[in-house]
DNA sequence: CGTTTTTGACCCGCGC
DNA sequence: GCGCGGGTCAAAAACG
Protein backbone atom coordinates (compact mmCIF):
# COMPACT_ATOMS: atom_id res chain seq x y z
CA UNK A 1 0.00 0.00 0.00
CA UNK A 2 1.13 3.03 -0.84
CA UNK A 3 0.82 5.61 1.53
CA UNK A 4 -0.45 9.53 0.44
CA UNK A 5 -3.59 10.66 0.59
CA UNK A 6 -4.51 13.53 -1.58
CA UNK A 7 -3.55 16.28 1.11
CA UNK A 8 -0.54 13.50 2.24
CA UNK A 9 0.16 13.03 5.69
CA UNK A 10 -1.26 14.92 8.43
CA UNK A 11 2.05 16.74 10.02
CA UNK A 12 1.63 16.50 14.05
CA UNK A 13 4.63 18.27 14.34
CA UNK A 14 3.21 22.05 15.00
CA UNK A 15 0.99 19.83 17.76
CA UNK A 16 3.81 18.45 19.12
CA UNK A 17 5.68 21.56 19.68
CA UNK A 18 4.48 22.83 22.57
CA UNK A 19 6.03 19.54 24.17
CA UNK A 20 9.30 21.21 23.04
CA UNK A 21 10.22 17.07 21.57
CA UNK A 22 9.60 15.40 24.86
CA UNK A 23 7.11 13.18 22.68
CA UNK A 24 10.51 11.47 21.62
CA UNK A 25 11.86 11.03 24.86
CA UNK A 26 14.44 8.24 25.30
CA UNK A 27 15.80 7.34 28.85
CA UNK A 28 19.49 5.86 28.17
CA UNK A 29 20.41 2.60 28.04
CA UNK A 30 21.17 0.05 30.98
CA UNK A 31 23.10 -2.94 31.32
CA UNK A 32 22.68 -6.46 33.09
CA UNK A 33 18.89 -7.18 33.63
CA UNK A 34 17.48 -3.97 33.01
CA UNK A 35 16.20 -3.66 29.01
CA UNK A 36 14.99 -0.12 28.29
CA UNK A 37 12.32 -0.69 26.39
CA UNK A 38 11.08 2.01 23.54
CA UNK A 39 7.78 2.46 22.73
CA UNK A 40 7.30 4.21 19.14
CA UNK A 41 4.06 5.34 17.77
CA UNK A 42 4.18 6.25 14.40
CA UNK A 43 1.23 8.41 12.79
CA UNK A 44 0.91 9.25 9.18
CA UNK A 45 -2.53 10.77 8.18
CA UNK A 46 -4.23 9.60 5.42
CA UNK A 47 -7.20 10.55 3.91
CA UNK A 48 -7.99 8.34 1.87
CA UNK A 49 -11.23 6.45 2.97
CA UNK A 50 -9.91 3.01 1.35
CA UNK A 51 -7.46 2.91 3.39
CA UNK A 52 -8.20 1.36 6.73
CA UNK A 53 -5.06 0.17 8.58
CA UNK A 54 -4.53 -0.26 12.50
CA UNK A 55 -2.35 1.64 14.30
CA UNK A 56 0.56 -0.45 15.54
CA UNK A 57 2.67 0.43 18.34
CA UNK A 58 5.36 -0.81 18.98
CA UNK A 59 8.03 -1.38 21.98
CA UNK A 60 11.53 -2.66 21.32
CA UNK A 61 14.33 -3.86 23.49
CA UNK A 62 16.82 -1.45 22.66
CA UNK A 63 19.26 -3.92 23.97
CA UNK A 64 18.95 -6.53 21.34
CA UNK A 65 17.39 -4.06 19.19
CA UNK A 66 14.47 -6.86 18.55
CA UNK A 67 11.25 -6.25 18.59
CA UNK A 68 9.36 -7.41 22.20
CA UNK A 69 5.97 -6.46 22.55
CA UNK A 70 3.41 -5.07 20.06
CA UNK A 71 0.51 -3.77 20.15
CA UNK A 72 -2.02 -3.13 17.24
CA UNK A 73 -4.70 -0.72 17.84
CA UNK A 74 -7.89 -1.01 15.89
CA UNK A 75 -8.86 2.86 15.52
CA UNK A 76 -12.82 1.98 14.42
CA UNK A 77 -13.45 -0.35 17.27
CA UNK A 78 -10.86 0.99 19.33
CA UNK A 79 -10.24 -2.45 20.22
CA UNK A 80 -6.28 -3.09 21.27
CA UNK A 81 -4.36 -6.70 21.03
CA UNK A 82 -1.40 -5.71 22.91
CA UNK A 83 1.42 -7.10 25.23
CA UNK A 84 2.42 -3.84 26.76
CA UNK A 85 0.27 -3.52 29.61
CA UNK A 86 3.27 -3.29 31.99
CA UNK A 87 4.45 -0.54 29.84
CA UNK A 88 0.74 1.61 29.70
CA UNK A 89 -2.02 0.18 30.95
CA UNK A 90 -4.07 2.98 30.48
CA UNK A 91 -3.35 3.41 27.31
CA UNK A 92 -6.72 3.88 24.97
CA UNK A 93 -6.21 5.45 21.85
CA UNK A 94 -8.90 5.64 19.48
CA UNK A 95 -8.22 7.19 15.77
CA UNK A 96 -10.76 7.21 13.54
CA UNK A 97 -10.53 3.96 10.95
CA UNK A 98 -9.85 6.47 7.72
CA UNK A 99 -6.52 7.57 10.22
CA UNK A 100 -3.35 6.22 9.41
CA UNK A 101 -0.33 6.01 11.20
CA UNK A 102 2.94 6.50 9.91
CA UNK A 103 6.68 6.64 10.97
CA UNK A 104 7.79 10.12 9.51
CA UNK A 105 4.69 12.49 11.04
CA UNK A 106 4.81 11.05 14.49
CA UNK A 107 7.42 9.20 16.82
CA UNK A 108 6.89 8.77 20.74
CA UNK A 109 9.39 6.99 22.33
CA UNK A 110 8.82 6.61 26.21
CA UNK A 111 11.87 5.09 27.79
CA UNK A 112 11.36 2.61 30.28
CA UNK A 113 13.08 0.26 32.21
CA UNK A 114 11.75 -3.03 33.00
CA UNK A 115 13.34 -5.63 35.10
CA UNK A 116 13.43 -8.74 33.38
CA UNK A 117 13.48 -11.45 36.26
CA UNK A 118 16.10 -12.67 35.02
CA UNK A 119 19.27 -11.14 37.17
CA UNK A 120 21.78 -12.82 35.82
CA UNK A 121 24.14 -15.62 37.13
CA UNK A 122 26.53 -13.50 38.77
CA UNK A 123 23.82 -12.27 40.88
CA UNK A 124 22.74 -15.10 41.98
CA UNK A 125 25.70 -16.12 43.42
CA UNK A 126 25.38 -13.54 45.83
CA UNK A 127 23.97 -15.30 49.07
CA UNK A 128 24.22 -13.34 52.56
CA UNK A 129 21.71 -11.45 54.26
CA UNK A 130 23.47 -7.95 53.44
CA UNK A 131 22.52 -8.46 50.09
CA UNK A 132 19.41 -9.48 50.47
CA UNK A 133 18.13 -6.63 52.66
CA UNK A 134 20.55 -4.51 49.71
CA UNK A 135 18.28 -6.57 47.07
CA UNK A 136 15.31 -5.63 48.99
CA UNK A 137 16.21 -2.19 49.10
CA UNK A 138 17.04 -2.01 45.63
CA UNK A 139 13.67 -3.90 44.88
CA UNK A 140 11.37 -0.78 46.55
CA UNK A 141 13.67 1.87 44.87
CA UNK A 142 12.77 0.17 41.33
CA UNK A 143 9.06 -0.08 42.34
CA UNK A 144 9.28 3.36 43.43
CA UNK A 145 10.94 4.52 40.43
CA UNK A 146 8.58 2.36 37.95
CA UNK A 147 5.55 3.56 40.02
CA UNK A 148 6.90 6.92 38.70
CA UNK A 149 7.46 5.96 35.70
CA UNK A 150 4.17 4.79 35.28
CA UNK A 151 2.47 7.75 36.68
CA UNK A 152 4.92 9.94 34.13
CA UNK A 153 3.45 7.58 31.38
CA UNK A 154 0.14 8.35 32.74
CA UNK A 155 0.65 11.98 32.08
CA UNK A 156 2.19 11.34 28.76
CA UNK A 157 -0.89 9.13 27.81
CA UNK A 158 -2.81 12.53 28.37
CA UNK A 159 -1.09 14.89 26.18
CA UNK A 160 -1.49 11.62 23.75
CA UNK A 161 -4.99 11.66 23.84
CA UNK A 162 -5.14 15.20 23.38
CA UNK A 163 -2.82 14.56 20.00
CA UNK A 164 -5.33 11.97 18.60
CA UNK A 165 -8.52 13.69 19.52
CA UNK A 166 -7.05 16.41 17.72
CA UNK A 167 -5.99 14.57 14.83
CA UNK A 168 -9.68 12.80 15.20
CA UNK A 169 -11.03 16.30 15.08
CA UNK A 170 -8.67 17.31 11.97
CA UNK A 171 -10.20 13.81 10.15
CA UNK A 172 -13.97 14.92 11.03
CA UNK A 173 -13.58 18.13 9.85
CA UNK A 174 -12.01 16.63 6.40
CA UNK A 175 -14.65 13.92 6.41
CA UNK A 176 -17.26 16.62 6.62
CA UNK A 177 -15.91 18.57 3.95
CA UNK A 178 -15.92 15.88 2.13
CA UNK A 179 -19.34 15.21 3.05
CA UNK A 180 -20.31 18.23 1.83
CA UNK A 181 -18.67 18.12 -1.42
CA UNK A 182 -20.64 14.89 -1.93
CA UNK A 183 -23.98 16.71 -1.74
CA UNK A 184 -23.05 19.84 -3.35
CA UNK A 185 -22.36 17.16 -6.18
CA UNK A 186 -25.68 15.42 -5.78
CA UNK A 187 -27.29 18.65 -5.86
CA UNK A 188 -25.92 19.16 -8.92
CA UNK A 189 -26.51 16.20 -10.81
CA UNK A 190 -29.31 17.72 -12.39
CA UNK A 191 -27.12 20.30 -14.08
CA UNK A 192 -25.28 20.47 -17.14
CA UNK A 193 -23.59 17.03 -18.40
CA UNK A 194 -20.37 19.57 -18.49
CA UNK A 195 -20.77 21.27 -15.01
CA UNK A 196 -20.89 17.36 -13.58
CA UNK A 197 -17.92 16.53 -14.89
CA UNK A 198 -16.08 19.72 -13.95
CA UNK A 199 -17.57 18.41 -10.46
CA UNK A 200 -16.25 15.41 -11.06
CA UNK A 201 -12.98 16.10 -11.37
CA UNK A 202 -13.12 18.23 -8.36
CA UNK A 203 -14.34 15.83 -6.14
CA UNK A 204 -12.21 13.14 -7.34
CA UNK A 205 -9.47 15.55 -6.90
CA UNK A 206 -10.08 15.24 -3.03
CA UNK A 207 -10.35 11.34 -2.97
CA UNK A 208 -8.48 9.66 -5.88
CA UNK A 209 -5.86 8.39 -3.42
CA UNK A 210 -3.12 9.26 -5.80
CA UNK A 211 -0.69 10.83 -3.31
CA UNK A 212 -0.91 13.80 -3.10
CA UNK A 213 -1.54 14.15 -6.94
CA UNK A 214 -4.76 15.93 -8.05
CA UNK A 215 -5.50 13.93 -11.57
CA UNK A 216 -7.98 14.91 -13.23
CA UNK A 217 -10.66 11.89 -13.83
CA UNK A 218 -9.18 11.76 -17.40
CA UNK A 219 -10.65 9.40 -19.56
CA UNK A 220 -12.03 7.45 -16.52
CA UNK A 221 -15.44 8.56 -15.58
CA UNK A 222 -17.34 7.62 -18.77
CA UNK A 223 -18.14 3.42 -18.02
CA UNK A 224 -18.45 0.95 -15.49
CA UNK A 225 -16.45 1.91 -11.98
CA UNK A 226 -13.94 -1.03 -11.53
CA UNK A 227 -14.87 -2.41 -8.59
CA UNK A 228 -17.94 -3.09 -10.40
CA UNK A 229 -16.87 -5.19 -12.89
CA UNK A 230 -13.62 -6.64 -12.96
CA UNK A 231 -11.84 -8.09 -15.74
CA UNK A 232 -12.36 -11.53 -15.74
CA UNK A 233 -9.00 -12.96 -15.73
CA UNK A 234 -7.62 -10.60 -13.41
CA UNK A 235 -5.86 -13.29 -11.86
CA UNK A 236 -3.18 -13.60 -14.75
CA UNK A 237 -1.64 -10.31 -13.13
CA UNK A 238 1.79 -10.54 -11.90
CA UNK A 239 1.83 -9.51 -8.12
CA UNK A 240 4.52 -6.73 -8.41
CA UNK A 241 2.02 -5.31 -11.29
CA UNK A 242 -1.42 -6.09 -10.14
CA UNK A 243 -1.49 -3.69 -7.89
CA UNK A 244 -5.32 -2.64 -8.32
CA UNK A 245 -6.59 0.85 -8.78
CA UNK A 246 -7.59 2.30 -5.78
CA UNK A 247 -11.72 1.05 -5.15
CA UNK A 248 -13.25 3.97 -6.04
CA UNK A 249 -10.90 4.73 -8.97
CA UNK A 250 -13.29 4.66 -11.79
CA UNK A 251 -12.14 2.57 -15.20
CA UNK A 252 -14.70 3.49 -17.53
CA UNK A 253 -15.29 1.82 -21.06
CA UNK A 254 -11.71 3.83 -22.02
CA UNK A 255 -9.93 0.80 -22.75
CA UNK A 256 -11.24 -0.82 -20.86
CA UNK A 257 -11.98 -4.35 -22.43
CA UNK A 258 -14.21 -6.38 -19.81
CA UNK A 259 -15.18 -9.03 -22.41
CA UNK A 260 -11.92 -10.47 -23.60
CA UNK A 261 -10.17 -13.48 -22.06
CA UNK A 262 -7.77 -14.96 -24.18
CA UNK A 263 -5.06 -15.42 -21.22
CA UNK A 264 -2.42 -13.02 -22.34
CA UNK A 265 -0.98 -10.58 -20.40
CA UNK A 266 -3.02 -8.07 -18.40
CA UNK A 267 -2.44 -5.00 -20.78
CA UNK A 268 -3.15 -6.97 -22.78
CA UNK A 269 -6.38 -8.81 -21.96
CA UNK A 270 -7.84 -5.42 -20.43
CA UNK A 271 -7.10 -2.37 -23.22
CA UNK A 272 -8.81 -2.15 -26.10
CA UNK A 273 -9.60 1.01 -27.15
CA UNK A 274 -11.30 0.09 -30.23
CA UNK A 275 -13.45 -2.52 -28.71
CA UNK A 276 -14.16 -0.39 -25.56
CA UNK A 277 -15.06 2.95 -27.48
CA UNK A 278 -17.83 0.49 -29.01
CA UNK A 279 -18.72 0.33 -25.80
CA UNK A 280 -20.40 3.74 -25.80
CA UNK A 281 -20.61 4.85 -29.40
CA UNK A 282 -22.15 8.09 -28.69
CA UNK A 283 -19.21 9.33 -27.08
CA UNK A 284 -16.64 7.78 -29.55
CA UNK A 285 -15.85 11.34 -31.01
CA UNK A 286 -15.16 12.91 -27.63
CA UNK A 287 -13.53 9.64 -26.04
CA UNK A 288 -11.21 9.27 -29.03
CA UNK A 289 -10.01 12.91 -29.08
CA UNK A 290 -9.30 13.06 -25.02
CA UNK A 291 -7.44 9.78 -25.75
CA UNK A 292 -4.94 11.90 -27.95
CA UNK A 293 -4.35 14.61 -25.73
CA UNK A 294 -0.99 14.31 -25.20
CA UNK A 295 2.19 16.11 -23.74
CA UNK A 296 5.26 15.60 -25.21
CA UNK A 297 9.09 16.10 -23.80
CA UNK A 298 11.81 16.83 -25.92
CA UNK A 299 15.25 16.44 -24.16
CA UNK A 300 18.61 15.65 -25.09
CA UNK A 301 19.35 12.31 -23.37
CA UNK A 302 21.99 9.44 -24.70
CA UNK A 303 19.62 6.89 -22.56
CA UNK A 304 16.50 5.17 -24.77
CA UNK A 305 14.09 6.04 -22.19
CA UNK A 306 13.63 9.22 -20.09
CA UNK A 307 13.57 7.65 -16.54
CA UNK A 308 9.58 9.20 -15.27
CA UNK A 309 9.29 7.07 -12.54
CA UNK A 310 6.64 4.80 -14.06
CA UNK A 311 7.02 1.21 -14.95
CA UNK A 312 6.52 0.52 -18.84
CA UNK A 313 5.92 -2.22 -21.24
CA UNK A 314 7.36 -2.01 -24.71
CA UNK A 315 4.25 -3.21 -27.01
CA UNK A 316 5.25 -1.99 -30.31
CA UNK A 317 7.37 -0.50 -32.57
CA UNK A 318 7.24 1.21 -35.85
CA UNK A 319 9.53 3.27 -38.63
CA UNK A 320 7.74 6.06 -38.71
CA UNK A 321 7.64 8.37 -41.90
CA UNK A 322 10.33 10.62 -42.21
CA UNK A 323 12.13 9.64 -39.04
CA UNK A 324 15.03 6.86 -39.94
CA UNK A 325 14.18 6.35 -36.03
CA UNK A 326 11.79 4.10 -35.15
CA UNK A 327 9.06 4.86 -32.65
CA UNK A 328 8.98 2.73 -29.50
CA UNK A 329 4.80 2.48 -27.81
CA UNK A 330 4.97 1.68 -24.20
CA UNK A 331 2.42 0.92 -22.21
CA UNK A 332 2.14 1.78 -17.92
CA UNK A 333 2.73 -1.11 -16.16
CA UNK A 334 2.49 -0.13 -12.62
CA UNK A 335 -1.48 -0.88 -12.32
CA UNK A 336 -3.46 -2.94 -14.33
CA UNK A 337 -5.33 -1.37 -17.32
CA UNK A 338 -4.04 2.20 -16.87
CA UNK A 339 -4.52 3.86 -19.52
CA UNK A 340 -1.10 5.88 -19.89
CA UNK A 341 0.68 5.53 -23.04
CA UNK A 342 3.95 6.54 -24.15
CA UNK A 343 6.03 6.64 -27.64
CA UNK A 344 9.34 7.42 -27.75
CA UNK A 345 11.40 7.96 -30.41
CA UNK A 346 14.35 10.37 -31.54
CA UNK A 347 14.53 13.48 -33.48
CA UNK A 348 15.57 13.24 -36.84
CA UNK A 349 17.35 16.05 -37.36
CA UNK A 350 19.18 15.80 -33.53
CA UNK A 351 19.49 12.35 -32.77
CA UNK A 352 20.43 13.66 -29.06
CA UNK A 353 17.16 14.74 -28.82
CA UNK A 354 15.05 12.16 -27.16
CA UNK A 355 11.71 13.15 -27.87
CA UNK A 356 8.86 11.16 -25.17
CA UNK A 357 5.28 11.73 -26.27
CA UNK A 358 2.89 10.90 -23.14
CA UNK A 359 -1.34 10.17 -23.17
CA UNK A 360 -3.61 9.35 -21.09
CA UNK A 361 -3.84 9.89 -17.14
CA UNK A 362 -2.99 7.14 -14.81
CA UNK A 363 -5.74 5.47 -12.97
CA UNK A 364 -3.41 4.18 -10.00
CA UNK A 365 -1.39 6.03 -7.27
CA UNK A 366 1.95 7.34 -8.22
CA UNK A 367 5.51 6.92 -6.50
CA UNK A 368 6.76 10.53 -6.17
CA UNK A 369 9.28 10.16 -8.97
CA UNK A 370 6.24 9.08 -11.05
CA UNK A 371 3.79 12.26 -9.96
CA UNK A 372 5.37 14.38 -12.42
CA UNK A 373 3.97 12.77 -15.47
CA UNK A 374 0.72 12.85 -14.18
CA UNK A 375 1.10 16.71 -13.23
CA UNK A 376 2.09 16.79 -16.89
CA UNK A 377 -0.82 15.11 -18.12
CA UNK A 378 -3.00 17.59 -16.40
CA UNK A 379 -1.16 20.47 -17.67
CA UNK A 380 -1.89 19.20 -20.85
CA UNK A 381 -5.32 18.99 -19.99
CA UNK A 382 -5.17 22.15 -18.96
CA UNK A 383 -3.83 23.60 -21.83
CA UNK A 384 -6.76 22.13 -23.93
CA UNK A 385 -8.78 23.37 -21.43
CA UNK A 386 -7.77 26.86 -22.13
CA UNK A 387 -8.27 26.49 -25.70
CA UNK A 388 -11.54 27.82 -25.58
CA UNK A 389 -10.35 31.25 -24.36
CA UNK A 390 -8.02 31.38 -27.46
CA UNK A 391 -11.10 30.32 -29.09
CA UNK A 392 -12.72 33.27 -28.18
CA UNK A 393 -9.49 35.37 -28.89
CA UNK A 394 -10.14 34.13 -32.49
CA UNK A 395 -6.99 32.32 -32.44
CA UNK A 396 -8.75 29.05 -33.38
CA UNK A 397 -10.37 28.94 -36.06
CA UNK A 398 -10.36 26.98 -39.64
CA UNK A 399 -7.83 29.50 -40.88
CA UNK A 400 -5.52 29.05 -37.93
CA UNK A 401 -1.59 29.14 -39.58
CA UNK A 402 -0.01 25.66 -39.55
CA UNK A 403 2.39 27.05 -36.50
CA UNK A 404 1.40 30.13 -35.03
CA UNK A 405 2.59 31.88 -31.81
CA UNK A 406 0.45 33.32 -29.00
CA UNK A 407 -0.14 36.87 -28.67
CA UNK A 408 2.51 37.34 -26.34
CA UNK A 409 5.09 39.70 -26.65
CA UNK A 410 7.69 37.55 -26.26
CA UNK A 411 6.11 34.36 -28.24
CA UNK A 412 5.51 32.13 -25.30
CA UNK A 413 4.40 29.39 -27.32
CA UNK A 414 3.58 28.33 -30.69
CA UNK A 415 0.36 26.52 -31.89
CA UNK A 416 -0.19 23.98 -34.51
CA UNK A 417 -3.06 23.54 -36.17
CA UNK A 418 -1.30 21.06 -38.17
CA UNK A 419 -0.76 17.80 -35.40
CA UNK A 420 -3.50 15.54 -35.50
CA UNK A 421 -3.82 15.67 -31.87
CA UNK A 422 -3.52 18.02 -29.55
CA UNK A 423 -0.37 18.11 -28.25
CA UNK A 424 1.81 19.96 -25.64
CA UNK A 425 5.44 20.18 -26.66
CA UNK A 426 7.77 21.14 -23.63
CA UNK A 427 11.75 21.38 -25.43
CA UNK A 428 13.86 21.39 -22.78
CA UNK A 429 17.04 21.25 -25.17
CA UNK A 430 17.65 25.09 -25.48
CA UNK A 431 18.90 27.27 -23.59
CA UNK A 432 20.26 30.61 -24.15
CA UNK A 433 22.03 31.10 -20.53
CA UNK A 434 22.86 28.14 -19.18
CA UNK A 435 25.09 29.48 -16.26
CA UNK A 436 22.13 31.55 -14.64
CA UNK A 437 21.10 28.41 -13.64
CA UNK A 438 23.07 26.33 -12.34
CA UNK A 439 23.14 26.33 -8.33
CA UNK A 440 26.06 27.64 -6.30
CA UNK A 441 28.01 26.32 -4.72
CA UNK A 442 26.62 22.43 -4.90
CA UNK A 443 26.70 23.03 -8.60
CA UNK A 444 23.81 21.61 -10.73
CA UNK A 445 24.42 18.07 -10.19
CA UNK A 446 24.51 18.17 -6.64
CA UNK A 447 20.56 19.43 -5.96
CA UNK A 448 18.72 17.11 -3.69
CA UNK A 449 15.37 16.38 -4.64
CA UNK A 450 12.39 13.92 -4.24
CA UNK A 451 12.08 11.55 -6.51
CA UNK A 452 15.55 12.52 -8.19
CA UNK A 453 18.22 9.63 -8.69
CA UNK A 454 21.84 11.14 -7.22
CA UNK A 455 23.12 10.21 -10.22
CA UNK A 456 21.41 12.43 -12.19
CA UNK A 457 24.15 14.57 -12.99
CA UNK A 458 26.50 11.96 -14.59
CA UNK A 459 26.20 11.97 -18.15
CA UNK A 460 24.62 10.10 -19.79
CA UNK A 461 21.83 10.09 -17.13
CA UNK A 462 18.38 10.81 -18.52
CA UNK A 463 16.80 13.71 -17.13
CA UNK A 464 14.12 12.44 -15.11
CA UNK A 465 10.49 14.38 -15.25
CA UNK A 466 10.11 14.79 -11.94
CA UNK A 467 12.94 16.80 -12.28
CA UNK A 468 11.65 18.50 -15.65
CA UNK A 469 7.79 18.84 -13.70
CA UNK A 470 8.23 18.20 -10.35
CA UNK A 471 4.94 17.83 -8.69
CA UNK A 472 2.49 20.62 -9.32
CA UNK A 473 -1.10 20.33 -9.67
CA UNK A 474 -3.18 21.43 -12.13
CA UNK A 475 -6.82 20.55 -11.71
CA UNK A 476 -8.77 20.52 -14.73
CA UNK A 477 -10.97 18.79 -16.93
CA UNK A 478 -9.57 17.82 -20.15
CA UNK A 479 -12.77 16.55 -21.30
CA UNK A 480 -14.34 19.38 -22.88
CA UNK A 481 -11.34 21.52 -24.15
CA UNK A 482 -9.94 18.06 -25.77
CA UNK A 483 -13.19 17.62 -27.69
CA UNK A 484 -13.36 21.36 -28.76
CA UNK A 485 -9.90 21.36 -30.06
CA UNK A 486 -8.32 18.31 -31.06
CA UNK A 487 -5.99 19.90 -33.42
CA UNK A 488 -4.29 22.01 -30.83
CA UNK A 489 -0.67 21.94 -30.67
CA UNK A 490 1.15 24.41 -28.35
CA UNK A 491 4.93 24.43 -28.00
CA UNK A 492 6.96 25.63 -24.71
CA UNK A 493 10.70 26.30 -26.34
CA UNK A 494 13.53 26.67 -24.72
CA UNK A 495 15.74 29.39 -26.21
CA UNK A 496 18.74 28.95 -28.30
CA UNK A 497 21.67 26.98 -26.53
CA UNK A 498 25.22 28.30 -27.14
CA UNK A 499 27.11 24.72 -27.24
CA UNK A 500 26.32 21.22 -26.91
CA UNK A 501 27.63 21.26 -23.23
CA UNK A 502 25.96 24.13 -21.45
CA UNK A 503 22.90 22.96 -22.90
CA UNK A 504 23.39 19.46 -21.21
CA UNK A 505 24.73 20.98 -18.30
CA UNK A 506 21.64 23.80 -17.97
CA UNK A 507 19.63 20.69 -18.71
CA UNK A 508 20.26 18.92 -15.78
CA UNK A 509 20.16 22.08 -13.71
CA UNK A 510 17.41 23.37 -14.21
CA UNK A 511 15.46 19.63 -14.19
CA UNK A 512 17.26 19.37 -10.70
CA UNK A 513 15.68 22.56 -9.37
CA UNK A 514 11.87 22.12 -7.85
CA UNK A 515 11.71 25.96 -8.16
CA UNK A 516 12.41 25.31 -12.35
CA UNK A 517 9.09 22.65 -11.84
CA UNK A 518 6.88 25.59 -10.42
CA UNK A 519 8.03 27.97 -12.56
CA UNK A 520 7.23 25.86 -15.96
CA UNK A 521 3.77 24.71 -14.48
CA UNK A 522 2.94 28.35 -13.79
CA UNK A 523 4.47 28.84 -17.11
CA UNK A 524 1.75 26.22 -18.93
CA UNK A 525 -1.13 27.27 -16.45
CA UNK A 526 -0.19 30.86 -17.32
CA UNK A 527 0.14 30.21 -21.16
CA UNK A 528 -3.55 27.95 -20.92
CA UNK A 529 -5.33 30.04 -18.67
CA UNK A 530 -6.61 32.37 -20.72
CA UNK A 531 -4.48 35.57 -19.31
CA UNK A 532 -2.06 35.93 -21.75
CA UNK A 533 0.59 36.32 -19.64
CA UNK A 534 4.13 36.57 -19.65
CA UNK A 535 6.16 34.66 -18.12
CA UNK A 536 7.85 36.22 -15.93
CA UNK A 537 11.01 35.44 -13.85
CA UNK A 538 9.90 34.47 -10.18
CA UNK A 539 11.38 36.79 -7.67
CA UNK A 540 11.84 34.04 -5.55
CA UNK A 541 13.64 32.02 -7.29
CA UNK A 542 17.16 31.67 -7.73
CA UNK A 543 17.10 29.00 -10.45
CA UNK A 544 13.87 29.63 -12.61
CA UNK A 545 13.97 29.60 -16.04
CA UNK A 546 13.35 32.26 -18.30
CA UNK A 547 11.22 31.19 -21.00
CA UNK A 548 9.76 33.88 -22.17
CA UNK A 549 12.18 33.72 -25.22
CA UNK A 550 10.31 31.27 -26.42
CA UNK A 551 10.18 30.62 -29.94
CA UNK A 552 8.76 28.49 -32.26
CA UNK A 553 11.20 25.51 -33.39
CA UNK A 554 11.41 23.09 -35.99
CA UNK A 555 9.81 19.55 -34.75
CA UNK A 556 10.68 15.89 -35.50
CA UNK A 557 8.73 13.98 -36.96
C1' DC B 1 8.72 -20.19 -15.48
C1' DG B 2 7.00 -15.66 -15.52
C1' DT B 3 7.88 -11.34 -17.64
C1' DT B 4 9.47 -8.42 -21.25
C1' DT B 5 10.85 -7.52 -25.90
C1' DT B 6 10.58 -8.29 -30.73
C1' DT B 7 8.23 -8.08 -34.90
C1' DG B 8 5.02 -9.21 -38.55
C1' DA B 9 0.14 -8.90 -39.05
C1' DC B 10 -3.84 -6.52 -38.43
C1' DC B 11 -7.05 -2.59 -37.67
C1' DC B 12 -8.60 1.91 -38.50
C1' DG B 13 -8.79 6.66 -40.03
C1' DC B 14 -7.80 9.62 -43.65
C1' DG B 15 -6.86 11.37 -48.22
C1' DC B 16 -7.25 10.65 -53.00
C1' DG C 1 -12.71 1.64 -53.05
C1' DC C 2 -7.93 1.75 -52.48
C1' DG C 3 -3.56 2.86 -50.61
C1' DC C 4 -0.98 4.85 -46.97
C1' DG C 5 0.48 5.61 -42.38
C1' DG C 6 -0.15 5.44 -37.45
C1' DG C 7 -1.19 2.55 -33.86
C1' DT C 8 -2.05 -1.91 -31.71
C1' DC C 9 -2.21 -6.88 -31.26
C1' DA C 10 -0.26 -11.15 -30.24
C1' DA C 11 2.76 -15.15 -31.10
C1' DA C 12 7.40 -16.13 -30.59
C1' DA C 13 11.78 -15.19 -28.80
C1' DA C 14 14.64 -13.41 -25.29
C1' DC C 15 15.56 -12.50 -20.70
C1' DG C 16 16.24 -12.97 -15.71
Amino acid sequence: MTHGGTSGPLSLASSLGSRGGVLKRQQPMDSGDHHSISTAIEFPISLNPLIDAPMVVEAKDEVSNDRVVATEMDFFSGERKDTTSLVEPDLDLKVPSLTRIKKEDLTIQTGLHLHTGNTGSDQSTVDDGLSRNEDDEEGKNELAAMQAELARMNEENQKLRGILSQVTTNFNALQMHLATLMQQRSHQSHETPQEHEAMDVKTDAKNDGHGGVLVPKQFMDLGPAVNDVEPSNSSTVSPDRSASPPANVEVGSMGYDLHKNDGRSTSDQTWNPNKALKLNPTNQAQEATMRKARVSVRARSEAPMITDGCQWRKYGQKMAKGNPCPKAYYRCTMASACPVRKQVQRCADDRSILITTYEGTHNHPLPPAAMAMASTTSAAASMLLSGSMWSTDGLMNSNFPARTTLPCSSSVATVSASAPFPTVTLDLTKNPNPLQYQRPPTGPFSVPFPGVSPAFGAPPQPPSLPQLFGQTLLQTSPEMAATQFPHQKTHLVMPSPSTAETVKAATAAITTDPNFTAALAAAIKSIIGGNHQCFNNNNGSSNNVNISNITPHKSCS
